[in-house]
DNA sequence: GACAACTTACGTCTCGTGTCGTAAGATGAC
DNA sequence: GTCATCTTACGACACGAGACGTAAGTTGTC
């Protein structure tokens, strides 16, 4: 009952790592064909394998593809909305403290001038209250 | 060869989700039997669930059993080694930049003392860079 | 129109993980 | 010594996800 259209409603499916690094893809390139995608993925897969799992995100609507003959595949959620899922695992399992975290991602990587500001933004909000 | 006895080597396995949770719930407990752990599991689930799953990750090398009778799981590795190998993916994914999850986590979550002060030591540690 | 090249549709395999059930072994109380 | 109970060993099943192969369909170019 009530299964419409299944208009652009975001039914919170969790995206596993891959599905993760794909979108994330999308998003970078914006709306691309399976060639395009397959070329600029990051490490050497058939080119069917990209495109089952295209697919397959499609058929979960995180990605939606366009009707031209060269197929264009583009992410239909928002930055937030897909890393904010997965990014629950991340908190759920960083449990009682996000330092650990944050420490190893910054040691692992230089923080970036943008990164930076953002931490102080936040940092100077927290403090506000 | 040279199998030897397979020390206390940490061949960086990559643990899921679940898993680190377990360990997660196994730092918190400290040594525990079968049956502690179950009944501190975040979830109904069934004993012989926890036990095949705290058996693979023994096989994995991340825990270890002790030969008591109701038998002892501990962890064996190092929170900032298990969670590094789990937050390496997070790195992977986040890509670019951190931004996007720390500006998510913090939302979710107030800042404790602590992380605040952590966070701006390691700001005024790259600025001196 | 014919053909090579590119696209797409489907189906298949294999693994890791999560979930249990069942049978066998170890213990402790009576 | 016997039994109920707790533990352990092992196997099974289902699923999602990653990785491909192959066959059929679409295009553009001689």
């Amino acid at each position: 009952m009530s299964k419409s259209k299944a208009a652009k409603k975001l039914p919170l499916v969790p995206l596993s790592e891959g599905e993760m690094e794909l979108l994330d893809l999308l998003w970078k390139l914006g709306p691309s064909s399976l060639t395009v995608v397959h070329k600029n993925y990051s490490r050497p897969v058939g080119y069917t394998t990209i495109q089952t799992r295209l697919n397959r995100m499609v058929d979960k609507g995180v990605l939606s593809r366009s009707t031209d003959y060269p197929a264009l595949y583009e992410a239909v959620v928002e930055t937030e909305v897909a890393s904010g899922s997965f990014f629950e695992k991340v908190a759920k399992i960083c449990g009682g403290s996000l330092a650990p975290l944050i420490a190893h991602l910054t040691e692992k990587r230089k923080l970036q001038p943008d990164e930076i500001a953002l931490l102080k933004e936040l940092i100077a909000q927290h403090e506000e209250k």
